[in-house]
DNA sequence: TATTGTTATACTCTATAACTATA
DNA sequence: TATAGTTATAGAGTATAACAATA
């Protein structure tokens, strides 16, 4: 394992994504929000999810997940479905509406992500892409592992001394 | 340049980073909230800043920068002082108490993060950091070059028709 | 009784706009 | 008149907690 140092270095580059962040938000259509919007990207990429699965990959409550959801759903983006397995369940899945919205809003993006990194070689888009991957894939296993996801942290026994 | 859907998969790889994100955030410290607690990293890391200045680092209106600064001023992390050259300007710098508060957070979420990427090789870090780096510097110059800030553009005349 | 989702409430972040003080 | 910063207001994201329906 690197030096302590290594780490603080990262989570400053990491403070310093919020600015791209914020830029990209900005250049989001007016109806369609962050949150709905990376809900509709998860779909995409994952297919199919029940609003656990989806909470989870957004690593947020299932409430605010819920909420999401609702929006997209509202405007035709997602489509829930009854889960067979499970009455309290249901699956969503992205409507050919939310994939074309998804589509316009990407290619929007990427304009703006190739105009600010227009002189950047593949091989460093690659490897930044490749990197954010695993990164967030490291953070996955540390996060169940450890720490309850926020909103069912209510679930866990108050454990009164005996 | 690369093609489109090479800058789309980043701007995916963008988007899942706002679970990590998410997870730092969580494990500040109750009164150390993100906005403010960005104010002190960025005093820390290019000395004294006038708050526009600050503004476009953290790359929101001033409004918004005065607002966290505010927060940090009031619990005596940061210091105002007059701007000899411009009255009126301020002069923002880092508290001793501020600085002490910044390195706790910054061990703090060092420690996490390096809980979740113990397993990453040193280079591995290194790049990620330097591309981040690079990827925020790319932006400044779009941002400046094309879009004006927020929370100016509000100077921009309503030209009332003739 | 435990679990899946939904909804209400509260807090933070951000943008817009109106305002004060200085240049 | 233009600029630096403050403040009020509104909209979005998220967490907590209470609730409904199902297992």
């Amino acid at each position: 394992m690197a030096e302590p140092s290594r780490y603080e270095e990262l989570v400053r580059g990491l403070g310093v994504i919020g600015v791209v962040k914020r830029s990209l938000t900005r250049a989001l259509p007016r109806d369609a929000q962050p949150g709905p919007t990376a809900v509709l990207a998860l779909l995409d990429h994952h297919g199919e999810l029940r609003m656990s699965e989806l909470a989870d990959l957004l690593g947020v409550g299932i409430s605010v997940a819920s909420r999401h959801v609702a929006h997209a759903a509202e405007r035709g983006w997602v489509v829930r479905a009854p889960d067979p397995l499970d009455g309290r369940s249901q699956l969503l899945s992205l409507s050919p509406a939310g994939g074309e919205l998804l589509r316009e809003v990407s290619a929007h993006c990427g304009r703006l992500l190739a105009e600010a990194l227009h002189d950047w070689p593949d091989e460093d888009l690659d490897r930044l892409g490749e990197l954010l991957d695993r990164l967030r894939t490291g953070f996955d296993g540390c996060r169940s592992r450890d720490r309850p996801s926020p909103g069912r942290a209510a679930t866990v026994r108050t454990t009164p001394s005996p």
